[in-house]
DNA sequence: GTTGGAGTGTCAACAACACTGACATAAACT
DNA sequence: AGTTTATGTCAGTGTTGTTGACACTCCAAC
């Protein structure tokens, strides 16, 4: 508990826990949360997509070659609200899906070249945004924002986000 | 890859706006909103309620008085939307709307006993979770999480942000 | 070699929550 | 008197989530 009385003066190390900053952390989460999703929520206004399209491709993208149960353990979604994106996205030429060649029950998902490029898209107005914010807050703020981020994750969110962030090799 | 590996010494210092560095910050997002959401979302599934409502009750027992409109602006919904949710809520007992001294076209809601009863018991569920991030995290990850948190939110937003961080007297 | 279960796809129905557009009312402003 | 503001409401639509049910393919175990 007191692991973090870095700080000697300590009245302000006490206070980061009344329920004034918690309520303040709860709406900023809130706010920021707009923020993050309006920028590619804009661009998919205009196409026939939504935010759980962007969420497929961006983990697909992430992860090629993945299965569907694996991507329906990231999303959290269920397996109908999953296919029912899939199918649109694999009629529209952006994912293609290839039956696996040791587990034949399987379906292996990768972004087709116009998958790549809407993903590019995507993440490009949101890592602007994402960046932007980055620099202005600079490093010491962003290592505490990905701190606090991991421990509000579920633990089983957090075991995925690991996955993740080790994949990226 | 190495379009920003200009400094060569500091290399750690400027890392955390790489591409990867970005990617993770948007996928701890996710993961993090998924979480920060899951423990109210819970509570209110037994309830006839949902995330709407939750919002609606949140941000009338932060400023309590206050008007459809000021509502509208901060929740940034459509009058439809919010109306559908108030609605329910004034049937329910749980929000009071008092038509405006000054300017009777106003209504101002306010949280009933009720109201007040179930805004408690759920941002306790989300308060719960939060202290527990930022006890794990500790008070300058905590500082850092909140200034990004504000550089990532839009300017309208922002105000919005600030309006009620200093209202809280 | 048949049976059980896992992985996947699909149909149907439904609910929550957002949207647009149109219209109504009352009060306030000019 | 005419316009604008604040609010409420009706009707329709779209995205995303949910259950529940059923079929098919394949793997593994008995």
């Amino acid at each position: 508990m007191d692991r973090r009385t870095s700080s000697p003066s300590s009245g302000e190390a006490l206070l980061f826990l009344t329920d004034e900053q918690l309520r303040q952390g709860i709406e900023a989460m809130f706010f920021a949360y707009r923020g993050f999703t309006a920028d590619p929520d804009r661009i998919l206004a205009d196409m026939a997509y939504g935010r759980a399209h962007h969420r497929a491709i961006h983990f697909i993208g992430r992860a090629p070659g993945t299965t569907v149960n694996n991507l329906l353990n990231i999303l959290g979604v269920t397996k109908q609200s999953l296919n029912r994106v899939l199918r649109t996205l694999i009629a529209d030429g952006l994912v293609e899906s290839k039956v696996g060649r040791q587990d034949k029950r399987e379906r292996h998902l990768n972004l087709t070249q116009a998958g790549r490029t809407l993903e590019q898209t995507l993440s490009d107005a949101q890592r602007a945004r994402m960046r932007a914010a980055f620099r202005e807050a600079g490093p010491e703020a962003v290592a505490g924002f990905r701190t606090v981020l991991e421990a509000m994750m579920d633990s089983e969110m957090r075991s995925s986000f690991g996955r993740l962030k080790d994949s990226a090799a």
